[in-house]
DNA sequence: CTGAAAGCGCTTACAG
DNA sequence: CTGAAAGCGCTTACAG
């Protein structure tokens, strides 16, 4: 048994291939009745049309790509489940690959739907140097980077405003009455500048207000909650006087309230924590953890915003489109 | 500027298309010479030959497709995970797509993958008529069913156990010293049987030790935190005496965690609570959740697994692949 | 309204 | 070791 081609249709309605071609695209001018015979042929054979075929002669494939770190991850699934839902209702297909934030991976996995080919990527997942990116991008392989600028051509990028939320962490604690602050950041083998903003900003924050952030209040560890525990118990064994903590990322921050608790410290009363991402697992937490949001969805929403604009047009240049953050107050500040 | 094709890149190298072929596939029989005139034609063009035209000929795209209710769903990136990995490692990409648990987004999801087309499909997605997966599953679309038996040529199925899990949460809870039970099951509009094995493994598992599950002390709700909220606090007014409670999911019993905190409840001392799947979200809710717990990323090696049987060898039949589910025993029994 | 011809970018025999 | 021919399953002009 064999899959059914457009031939056999033809042959079997007694048309040519055009005149099935013409059906299976809803395309006008076939006369009724031939369009029943066609139809008929098509449901006998359960005929289905490639995509392969189309795409050889169309050059578009009507699929794109999607690259991420770890769809495992928590913090990954609302942004991507935003992406398949615009994909799919704008009639595209979506080939997902994780990178692990892998150099290697990364560049496999772009080039290996570049080959497929794709008709463009959303690329989360920021280790790739610049110079290969703007190798890829082309106007038949449009790139959108998520928090990354894309200053080459054929690129455009959705990004966080992570000084902001930097800032709004600080204005937040400040509010609630903090006066010692202490910060647990992210340990980092690569130089991603966009990764310090965070920090930049909730130090502006801070010295806007008239408080500082000393060097030896801030811990970095790796971004999950063992690492946060384990910063957290440092970090407050070495300044008992702090009293209001900004984590990287939420997980961290889960590590961050188990430790407090552990310890015995009360919050908010005692210290007050506020995380960063706004992923679900904050809700679940005792104390429900305060944190600087992301609309993961809306990120996802813009991304594909984007690689539509770059389909439609790839020799404009498109700005980027920014994610303002904000803070989700729950029961941890 | 447009893609390079095999052509230019003959031409440009002075040879033949078929030898352009051979060097991108690493075909033996291309002397060493002629390939690194190939390899300087390809590398000066940015070639990169594109999988579409190769899957016209070969008929195998190298791609397949994953179905699963909603990637945003805590229960699924484990799974997703361990078949973007397998396959991954195993030279395929795989086209994604979210079902909302909807018959028809499902069979339109199925429908577009066959279309792609895709060399097969895993489906963790259980809306479909067994009809309609038959028509679909050919030697040349191979189907593996997640949970859910295969009875049809061209398809298998990994399901876990479900009657045991049940058995275990019985079990699990008597050795604890429970003796009054409840049940907080799922609403499920669809008669799927599947569902209600959890329930009818838990009564046996009692009844083996002497025990029984009153109808009065069923409760069924939305598989959410919320519904098991209001589930738990219906349960618990109605008998006061039930100090052992086995949720349906996870996602559930930590909405009876959260009611037995509220009701001022001691958990474990007064009641204890089991919940079924082991998703991440069990160890951060205090207490943290006992559950039956189903290794997800086994299971999705096991699917890609019988996916690449099925592939190389469609028109075998294969016998179901069983997932064993266990008690992660946590603070909440 | 319908079909014959050419072609999308590759690979698969086969011939030399 | 290399290339000419045919073909995978469609669509795109174009002719009638």
């Amino acid at each position: 048994m064999k899959r059914a081609n457009i031939r056999e249709v033809a042959e079997r309605a007694g048309v040519s291939r055009q005149t099935v071609s013409r059906v299976i695209n809803e395309l006008p001018g076939v006369r009724p009745g031939t369009q029943d015979r066609v139809q008929k042929a098509i449901d006998e054979l359960g005929y289905i049309a490639t995509n392969t075929a189309k795409a050889l002669v169309s050059q578009k494939t009507a699929t794109f790509g999607l690259v991420l770190a770890d769809i495992s991850n928590p913090f990954f699934p609302g942004f991507a489940r935003a992406v398949f839902d615009q994909a799919n209702s704008n009639g595209y297909n979506v080939l997902l690959c994780n990178t692990d934030n892998d150099l290697a991976l990364e560049k496999k996995a772009i080039l290996s739907l570049a080959k497929q080919p794709v008709d463009g990527i959303i690329i989360f997942s920021n280790r790739s140097d610049g110079d290969f990116l703007k190798s890829v991008a082309k106007p038949y392989l449009p790139l959108v980077l998520i928090n990354r600028p894309a200053n080459f051509q054929y690129a455009a990028s959705v990004q966080s405003k992570n000084k902001v939320g930097g800032e709004l962490a600080a204005k937040h604690l400040i509010e609630k009455g903090c006066t010692n602050f202490g910060y647990i950041g992210r340990l980092d083998p690569s130089r991603e500048t966009q990764k310090v903003r965070r920090l930049m900003g909730f130090k502006k924050g801070l010295e806007a207000k008239g408080y500082s952030l000393k060097e030896s209040d801030i811990e970095l560890t790796e971004p999950n909650d063992i690492g946060g525990y384990a910063a957290a118990t440092r970090l407050l064994r070495r300044n008992r006087k702090i009293d209001g903590i900004f984590c990287y990322n939420d997980i961290i921050a889960v590590g961050v309230l188990r430790a407090c608790k552990d310890s015995g410290i009360r919050m908010p009363s005692k210290v007050k924590v506020i995380g960063y991402d706004g992923i679900r697992l904050g809700e679940y937490v005792d104390p429900k953890l305060t944190t600087v949001s992301i609309d993961q969805y809306g990120l996802g929403v813009c991304a594909f915003k984007q690689l539509q604009k770059l389909l439609e047009n790839p020799d404009k240049k498109y700005r980027p489109l920014w994610i303002q953050p904000e803070v989700l107050e729950r029961d941890s500040t």
